[in-house]
DNA sequence: CCTCTCCGCAGT
DNA sequence: ACTGCGGAGAGG
């Protein structure tokens, strides 16, 4: 087996050879030394997929494959050589670091985006930006108000966290990130927020269930000196320490780039604001504010935090804000034409959703349901959706007027009251409804359902479930000293090494391997029998028939794993692959059984089975009869006949319409049949089954046979013509990457450095280590006029698009170009149903789904905030393109 | 050179 | 959970 090694700068990049699957980590970096300058093993620090190798382990513990990466970090030499001191900071420092510097964005890496953030939130001078010590507006610090959030157009429960006075040329934005630092009230409110019940209630992200403040402490004082809150995923702006750097770079940075980088969101806002309010609420505001105050109001700036949202600071004018509802409207006294706030909502009618002001055209009264109808308000732009039915007709409340009520303030209730001044929103959980009678396991403890002891429940990082302390076998007695914590599920699957320097976590499924088990003493992993695959075909799905685009005809690969790769055969050791239900897609001729007889465009072949393959044998000798089912049932449904599962069946001079079948034939083939190749597997084009039947073997047991001929347009291999096209295409035969240079290496090592002049095992004397390789045959370069046309309607995507036409026109194949570009980042497939992100990334829609589901608002690839209410729009264009170059990628998702 | 032995991977 | 026309290394 061989790897490659990659310094974390990318500069240096080493294929190592000749390493099998238990070669373990302290050989790895013995050789590592001999090809890096100055790596001595203990100042060597390994990574592979995120996680640090440990001396004392094996590449196979890591699960590290054929031809993958490993990156190489070389620590300095240590300066002070003081013994004991300088190996406590080396510890120190293994600790933290690895998981920083593998953080998809480092904090070095991003200082545009830091600059950007910050400059957009709009108070570029907090010191100048007026804090407002005299409340001269409608409302003070500490009130309970509902605020609007403007990217859905909803009413949230929020409180005033800071009230400033704009300046002139001040935007307002809601961004997440309340840059301004360290004023009195901020600091206190938000204290007092994490000691009271209502913030609780909102961040349910921390680590505990319930209260926090214990396990919080640390994350607390980092944001609050930071004077912000920022959202939880932390890549974009990050660590408290980041922020104070932050001013510098945006200062360097200018704002030059300020508009291609922005949040899309923020600028979109910024004009909503900007352009003055003339919706409908705006008009309700004006209208009964005190003339004299808002001339005042306008230039207010009210810092809120929306209870429901953790962490995050909105910066609203007046017109977004308001007391908070606290008047409930029978239904009776509802009129047509007034002006309410109800729950609706927008993509589930039928289910609870955020709080809107909604203007009544209708009321409509049954003996067991109400429902009102109307217009909802979504804005200060004026938006609206027309014709919404609310059913939350028990909850309709009096929209309240700044100025006629008095305003609620934070400090003159106490937690309890709190929770009657809330109104019900959609439930957290869609299981239990919230019910807090009900036991959830899906809310609360995954273990017992049970609600209680929230401060007792602990948050799995990787699923979000949370467990009580003393539900776990064994029971925790103290909270983990890690910041992270994995549940039992999650830690089994996805980290099998838990932590840099722990033991690796035993797998069910490795240990359970004959290697694992110390029984065998066999070296592995040096050959090409057990490897795994580098890359899945996506042109096609799986069960797909007929060729393989891109994939001609006398097409060679030296191994099977080749084959699969590309998608003509996809099993690695079985000959047939098909499914019982729909047929068999291809099979490889491999001269395993001696009654074949291959005539070329015509060939007999036998079913699978009826071998004894216990022992952990792949092939043996027949040894009872062979079933019609599975892989040899498949075949049969090729075959245009009805299916006949006793005798077999014919179908005659209809044979060509059967389903087709490709073939591969291998080298083995060679002992019987002249039509095999010299070397590997070679893709002989499309046959079909004519007609099959049991019969007995030359063991005297019952097998299945099958007679296939060739129907394929395209010309057979071994004809004259087939040499001309293998030659005109420059079919060569592909070996996996690296193999060539990994058995020159072998080579070298067996003849101790002398150069190869024994002719040892040398095929065909002409190619050789002298020409370079060939360019792959491009089939795939050239767009058509049809694709380019769809393309041009995939505006989201325009630049990448243009990208991958300037690569085709380089001379790489565009679809592989295609496939890379829009493979989505959370399930590494093509993106299905693409989302195509304002900040210009594509995920699969259920990929971004999930993530919400999380309560991960951001896009997976950048980490661009895209806001709770994001509407997961699906990129049709994008997905028309992509489901005409690859023909069906989708099905079965 | 051949034969035997062995076991991970990817497919149903 | 079960299956299988791989491919390398050891032994003859």
């Amino acid at each position: 087996m061989w790897i490659q090694v990659r310094t974390m700068d990318g500069k240096r990049q080493v294929q190592i050879d000749g390493l099998s699957k238990l070669t373990k980590i302290e050989e790895l970096r013995g050789r590592v030394e001999e090809l890096f300058d100055d790596s001595p093993p203990d100042r060597q620090r390994l990574f592979y997929r995120g996680k640090q190798l440990e001396d004392g382990h094996t590449l196979f513990d890591y699960s590290v494959g054929l031809n993958e990466i490993i990156q190489l970090l070389v620590r300095p030499a240590a300066t002070n050589q003081s013994g004991g001191s300088s190996v406590a900071t080396e510890t120190a420092s293994d600790k933290e670091e690895p998981m920083e510097e593998l953080e998809p964005s480092t904090p070095s890496d991003t200082p545009m985006t830091n600059g950007d953030v910050d400059s957009d939130t709009g108070l570029s001078d907090p010191s100048t930006s007026g804090q407002v010590e005299q409340i001269k507006g409608l409302y003070a610090v500490g009130d309970l108000v509902d605020a609007r959030d403007l990217r859905i157009g909803a009413w949230f429960e929020a409180t005033i966290l800071k009230i400033t006075q704009a300046s002139e040329t001040d935007d307002v934005s809601s961004d997440n990130k309340d840059n301004s630092q360290g004023t009195v009230e901020s600091k206190d409110l938000a204290a007092a927020a994490t000691t009271t019940d209502i913030s609780v209630q909102g961040s349910s992200n921390s680590r505990l269930n319930g209260t926090s403040e214990s396990r919080l402490s640390e994350d607390g004082e980092e944001s609050s000196t930071s004077g912000g809150t920022s959202p939880a995923p932390a890549a974009q702006s990050g660590k408290g320490a980041d922020k104070t750097t932050s001013q510098e770079t945006e200062e360097t940075n200018g704002s030059a780039d300020v508009q291609a980088t922005s949040p899309g969101k923020d600028a979109s806002e910024d004009m909503e604001v900007d352009g003055l309010p003339n919706g409908a609420s705006a008009e309700h505001v004006l209208e009964n504010g005190h003339g004299s105050s808002t001339g005042a109001e306008e230039g207010l700036v009210y810092h809120v935090k929306f209870e429901d949202y953790e962490d995050e600071i909105a910066q609203l004018r007046s017109v977004d804000i308001r007391p908070r509802a606290r008047t409930v409207v029978p239904f009776d006294d509802v009129q047509e034409g007034m002006l309410v706030m109800a729950n609706y909502n927008p993509d589930e009618p039928k289910e609870r959703g955020y709080w809107y002001d909604i203007e009544v055209t209708a009321k409509k009264s049954k003996r067991t349901n109400k429902e009102l109808f109307g217009r909802i308000l979504l804005g200060s732009r004026g938006d609206s959706i027309e014709d919404c039915r609310v059913i939350f007709t028990e909850e309709i409340f009096k929209i309240e007027k700044a100025g006629e009520c008095p305003n609620v303030n934070i400090n003159q209730v106490n937690g309890d009251d709190m929770d009657d001044l809330r109104r019900k929103k959609t439930p957290e959980c869609m299981q239990c409804l919230d019910d807090p009678n009900k036991k959830c396991k899906h809310c609360n403890c995954h273990v017992c359902g049970g609600k209680e002891d929230p401060d007792k429940q602990l948050l799995c990082d990787e699923c979000d479930s949370a467990f009580h302390m003393y539900c776990l076998t064994p029971p925790m007695e103290v909270l983990p000293d890690d910041d992270e914590w994995y549940c039992p599920l999650c830690r089994n699957d996805t980290s099998e090494i838990v932590r840099v320097g722990e033991k690796l976590k035993e797998s069910k499924k490795k240990s359970k391997m004959a290697s694992a088990k110390g029984t065998s003493t066999r070296d592995w992993g040096k050959g090409m029998a057990c490897v795994g695959r580098t890359k899945v075909c996506n042109l096609v799905p799986p069960n797909h028939f007929g060729p393989i685009p891109g994939v001609p005809v006398g097409t060679m690969w030296k191994f099977r794993v080749q084959a699969s790769e590309a998608g003509v055969h996809r099993p690695h050791v079985s000959g047939i692959h098909g499914r019982e239900t729909e047929g068999a897609y291809s099979i490889v001729l491999s001269g395993g059984y001696e009654d074949d007889k291959d005539d070329g465009e015509e060939f007999l072949y036998t079913g699978s089975g009826g071998r004894d393959l216990s022992g952990n044998k792949r092939t043996a000798e027949q040894s009872c009869d062979q079933k019609l089912t599975k892989m040899n049932l498949a075949l049969a449904r090729n075959c245009a006949a009805a299916l006949d599962t006793k005798k077999g069946a014919d179908s005659k001079e209809r044979w060509q319409e059967g389903k087709p079948v490709r073939v591969l034939r291998n080298c083995k083939g060679r002992k019987h049949s002249t039509y095999a190749p010299e070397e590997g597997n070679r893709y002989d084009g499309i046959y079909k089954i004519v007609k099959y039947w049991p019969a007995k073997g030359k063991s005297g047991f019952l097998v299945w046979r099958y007679k296939l001929r060739r129907d394929d347009p395209e010309a057979a291999p071994w004809t004259k013509e087939g040499q001309k096209t293998v030659k005109k295409l420059g079919l060569t035969m592909q070996y996996p990457d690296g193999y060539l240079e990994a058995q020159a290496a072998k080579e070298k090592e067996k003849e101790g450095g002398t150069p190869a002049k024994g002719k040892g095992k040398r095929k065909r004397g002409s190619d050789d280590e002298g020409t370079p390789q060939k360019k792959k045959g491009g089939a795939l370069r050239e767009v058509s006029a049809e694709v380019q046309k769809m393309l041009k309607e995939d505006e989201k995507n325009k630049k990448l698009w243009d990208e991958a036409l300037k690569a085709a026109k380089g001379g790489d194949s565009f679809l592989p170009k295609v496939e890379e570009t829009f493979l989505c980042i959370c399930c590494q497939e093509l993106v299905f149903q693409p989302v195509s992100t304002e900040c210009g990334h594509n995920v699969c829609k259920a990929c971004l789904q999930r993530s919400f589901r999380a309560e991960v608002y951001c896009c997976p690839a950048c980490r661009h905030d895209l806001g709770k209410g994001y509407s997961m729009a699906t990129n049709k264009p994008l997905q028309a393109i992509l489901n005409l170059l690859f023909p069906g990628y989708s099905a079965g998702r």
